[in-house]
DNA sequence: CTGTATCCACAACGATACTG
DNA sequence: CAGTATCGTTGTGGATACAG
């Protein structure tokens, strides 16, 4: 589990993993900072990086102007998926219940 | 799912949690410490306080000598049993793949 | 548009010593 | 045995400015 801990742990790690899992297709920088806002853009490229090197994230580098970089999850990264489902079934069952603890 | 993450950030929480739900009967402080070794007397106290604030933890203290206080999963915090057997089963199919990305 | 580069604040974590 | 206190290091994350 330890090992887990250190590729998911961070802030924004979970919330960019799943919202790339759900959409599947190809998304552009700016598009994803928007969709899993309100992240920073460092904050975003660090984990993309991160992600990438760990083989759960394709990036795409287009020579145009104005630069074009996509990003998809991979195979790898979508196997995931039934675990962050479960993940958000969860926060939407209990996470009511959790709040009043804080 | 940010808040779930403000839950379980950290390099500890999903270790001692899933030793928890997975023994299920009270643990003494020491015992839990040796099984979710290495982990520091500070950060397990640490860890356990916020757990038990979010009502994932229930503490008993004992009026003995040598003082014992023992630690229990709940019902909330064991309804992330489903969760964490996911996440680990993907860890046991993909660890080695994952591993070689480091 | 998609980054990098700084600078900064704060939380996480570890090591060690000490207490009831 | 089960903490608390203290100190120090590292990592996380935000703000801002700048570059290709």
């Amino acid at each position: 589990m330890v090992r887990f801990v250190g590729l998911v742990s961070g802030k924004w790690a979970i919330p960019i993993l799943y919202r790339l899992i759900v959409i599947g297709a190809p998304v552009r920088f700016g598009e994803l900072q928007r969709a899993v806002a309100p992240i920073t853009q460092k904050e975003l490229t660090r984990q993309l990086r991160l992600f990438e090197r760990r083989g759960l994230v394709q990036r795409r580098v287009y020579a145009e102007v104005p630069p074009r970089v996509e990003y998809q999850i991979t195979a790898l990264g979508s196997s995931l998926r039934p675990t962050l489902d479960s993940l958000a079934g969860w926060m939407r069952t209990h996470g009511q219940t959790l709040a009043a603890g804080e």
